[in-house]
DNA sequence: CCGGCAAGTCAACATATGTTTACTTGCGGC
DNA sequence: GCCGCAAGTAAACATATGTTGACTTGCCGG
């Protein structure tokens, strides 16, 4: 089927969907990077031990120290894809289509079965460094949001607009944390059909369509 | 002045309004109680330490361990008068003065200068006696919001209803967090004033008046 | 005035956890 | 085929942290 080499699995069935090459520093990487992104946004950065990551990902936990550095290396790099991956969102999609595109974050547990993404944004590490991160996301993310209705730096009177976009913004992180974290029912089962209605409304009345 | 006898206060200046009896048991369980408020709510359970929450009450650890049990117990204690305050709020508030009664709870810093007691409701401390208070104190105080715009448990079509107040809930627990635990700048310095708006635009248009 | 007892202190302990160091394994080029 | 080097492993270490137990202090009723 395929030109892989057989690779005994992990365990004794085969759960991954690409069976990984044996030894990819690039791929081991990435397995701890995503176990790493789930845990964090679902447990916080104290609660989270590194051995509890590096069993996730199913590799030894001294390579946390050398693909990342230190633990808080890798919550910042973390930081950065959830941050990417969220200007991404918030860059491409047309005014009227936020809701639409918050709900999707928020509903969408990813390919592997991750937290929303927007939990990672409200953990902190008590690291300088990674608040600077976050603030950042956060900071680029709600002036996106604000610029997509009409909000302007620096334009009197728009300050309000940012304010309110950061609190759209705080609202989506919200959900997903007492989604994804907390488990509130019947939040936490509400489908993307569900939230997309309300967080229409919820968007609209604080940022109204110009 | 007082019948108080002139006891020496712990530094070299008089810093607290009340100045306190030397032992007091029920003075010390409280002051306890308010330094792990904060703390618990500004930095999370797991990054928390018994000594950093001693240090600030001013007295010694190992009388967390007899107050409270434990560090688990003192957390749950917090997050019961949490959920008493949040529900003094939630059932004597009108159903038209929630946004006020929530954009107050926000703004406040408390008598002591807390954060948001909203932000403890989001901290998770991995235990599941805890977890269980947390989401009683949410079902609670979603339900107590939902019934004001006409929620009845069980009636058809009203979970729609529930689901908005607990986005609701959740808009407010992620603005609180944003605000004192982040410290996102505009969100962090604005007034009760600043917030009253866009929460009642956000309340309403989630759960209309009626 | 004083003895008992609650309130508070101190130091030690057990353990969990981030990180490092020395070692082993196996892939890929020659 | 085989050797070097990157990838991965295992164990040890230093430390931070929750908890406990023995000890001290000072308030209060008699």
């Amino acid at each position: 089927m395929t030109a892989e080499p057989p690779v005994p699995a992990t365990g004794s069935t085969d759960g991954e969907p690409a069976q990984r090459r044996r030894r990819d520093a690039a791929e081991t990487r990435q397995l701890l990077l995503d176990a790493a992104r789930q845990r964090f946004a679902r447990d916080g950065y104290a609660a989270t031990t590194v051995r509890d990551i590096a069993d996730d990902a199913g590799v030894n936990v001294a390579l946390i120290s050398r693909y990342f550095t230190s633990k808080e290396g890798l919550f910042e790099a973390c930081l950065r894809a959830a941050g990417d991956e969220l200007r991404r969102t918030t860059g491409q999609t047309p005014a009227d289509r936020v809701p639409e595109a918050i709900a999707r974050h928020i509903a969408d547990l990813g390919a592997a079965g991750l937290s929303s993404q927007l939990s990672l944004l409200l953990r902190s590490s008590g690291d300088a460094g990674a608040d600077e991160i976050r603030r950042a996301v956060l900071v680029r993310s709600s002036e996106q949001l604000a610029a997509a209705r009409g909000w302007r730096p620096g334009e009197p009177g728009s300050e309000q607009l940012l304010l309110r976009a950061q609190m759209a913004l705080a609202a989506g992180i919200g959900v997903a944390v007492l989604r994804s974290s907390i488990r509130l029912e019947p939040l936490s089962s509400a489908t993307e059909q569900d939230l997309v209605g309300p967080l229409r409304d919820l968007v609209d009345a604080l940022l109204p369509p110009s």
